[in-house]
DNA sequence: TTCGTTGTATCGAAACTATAATACAAAGAT
DNA sequence: ATCTTTGTATTATAGTTTCGATACAACGAA
């Protein structure tokens, strides 16, 4: 069963919080490599929000290359990576740590906590996807 | 002179552009604890855009205890740190650097590739720091 | 074919963002 | 006291984004 849960008003838009979701059920293996996402309507009713909130979700998701779609079948979580070339990755990342290294500053953590931080939240992530192994759709 | 740029139109609303860099600019230190901010009605006619926008870029600045205001006299930086206990600020900072593990994952990168992008970005932002050094407002 | 499934497209309502105009309140300078 | 400067508050309005209701189109199975 997919765990996901989201939360109306608070500031972050429904289909970003599902992305979000979906990215990080992916990541830690929850969602196997061309495992079939619940349809569109299934989706919505579980999560009692609109279908086309589910469909932009899913575009977007397709858009980074995360999923792809078979119409009339169903939506399958892609078995390969990012379509973005490297150096774009790598710019794309670089906008993010800098974001978080600008918020870390001003919340007292400097570059050793955040690393700290980063290793302690990677341990987690890991921990978290072998607890859940196997388990998909 | 401040280096702001807001960009219309890009998805992302102006008062949170304008947060992100006003923080940036504290973070680098070009603009120094205690320096003054432009007032609302000049920093809008410079930026071009409504007074409100700046009005609500501040306010939520100096809830988040980055600025502090003089009726009557200014908006300034704040020399004192973040209002949240040493707990929410390693909770908010921990839910970003796992959003940006997740993040990274999915275009390639892992633990230690984020933490020498970390560390990279982290001296860019000294230098560029050291670059501007003693430049405010 | 026909049906049921899937994703797609379009339109409208609601919420959020940005703007504008205006009046107000507090502090310092004269 | 008066003026100027600063931030604050209110109201109205337009544009954009987000979300939802509904009808449509492609695909596979019976």
């Amino acid at each position: 069963m997919l765990h996901l849960s989201l939360q109306q008003g608070d500031g972050v838009p429904l289909y970003l919080q599902l992305i979000q979701q979906i990215k990080h059920l992916v990541a830690t293996g929850r969602l196997a490599p061309d495992s079939e996402l619940p349809p569109v309507r299934v989706l919505a009713q579980q999560l009692l929000i609109n279908p086309n909130t589910v469909v932009r979700a899913y575009r977007e998701l397709e858009i980074a290359g995360l999923v792809y779609k078979r119409r009339g079948e169903g939506t399958y979580v892609s078995s390969r990576g990012t379509p973005y070339t490297p150096e774009e990755c790598r710019r794309i990342l670089a906008q993010k740590v800098e974001a978080l290294l600008i918020e870390g500053r001003h919340l007292g953590f400097d570059e050793e906590k955040i690393i700290d931080l980063v290793r302690e939240c990677e341990s987690d992530l890991q921990r978290r996807a072998r607890a859940n192994e196997g388990v998909t759709i």
